[in-house]
DNA sequence: CTTGACCTTCCCGTGACTGGAACCCCTATC
DNA sequence: GATAGGGGTTCCAGTCACGGGAAGGTCAAG
């Protein structure tokens, strides 16, 4: 498979497919016209990161959960554990959001959005 | 008022004072020795801006904001409209997070997270 | 006079790519 | 044989909003 076959079976593109190359994520063959040459393993192991790439875990954590999907004598608690600090990350990040949503609805929600330059938004921005 | 003065006071980092700055968004005088000197009303804006930061906006809604701050002739509608954008980017990324929560909570209940190698975690990134 | 706390500019690094330039390879067609 | 096109390759620069750190100027206190 060429990079651009492989690129349509996961879903990445060529771009990235390259990048997790240099990185180090993934090591396709080449052939002697220099062109990568992908295996299924290559294919399997890039749906992978794409897959967990996909529930936000970081290229860091990619890289360490395609160790462990390797290393057939890990323990499932250090798969865990990378999932549950990752799964802390993102409620936290959805703790703030949530608060910036609330507040921007209520302000959006004051503000008449007319031609006048009367407006809460600006008023909360600038207050005090 | 020197650059830590107002700092302290607005809370942000000089760093990114000096940022501010570079980028355009204020354009604080100069003592004689090179130094910045910031009066109030630039203390002002750099609040209005940590705020506005606060809520998540972009630099350049930032200073798209600033600007209508500024223009007493503004429609409160222009406001509304990039308030309203940034609400609906800030929902769409919640969304997005909540179902990567949503499946990584799953998962993470479903991994015994002992010292065998059997995790559903991995199986699930390695699926097909 | 020296010390230490300020301040200045400048450059590099971050994460995870994306865009673009410049160039090679392969096949098909004129 | 020339050419056109659609692959592929590398490398460099840019993204966003700063933060770290170096090298050096300024200022008040002891």
């Amino acid at each position: 498979m060429n990079i651009s076959d492989v690129a349509k079976r996961t879903g990445l593109p060529p771009k990235t497919i390259r990048y997790y190359e240099d990185i180090g994520l993934i090591r396709p063959a080449r052939d002697t016209n220099g062109y990568r040459r992908f295996q299924e393993t290559d294919a399997h192991k890039l749906a992978f990161l794409g897959r967990a790439r996909a529930l936000g875990f970081s290229i860091e954590d990619c890289r360490t959960l395609l160790a462990l999907y390797e290393d057939e004598t890990r323990a499932s608690a250090d798969v865990k554990r990378v999932a549950q600090d990752h799964l802390k990350q993102i409620e936290d990040k959805l703790a703030q959001l949530e608060s910036m949503r609330d507040t921007l609805t209520h302000l959006v929600h004051e503000c008449a959005g007319d031609s006048r330059p009367d407006c809460p938004i600006l008023k909360d921005l600038a207050k005090e």
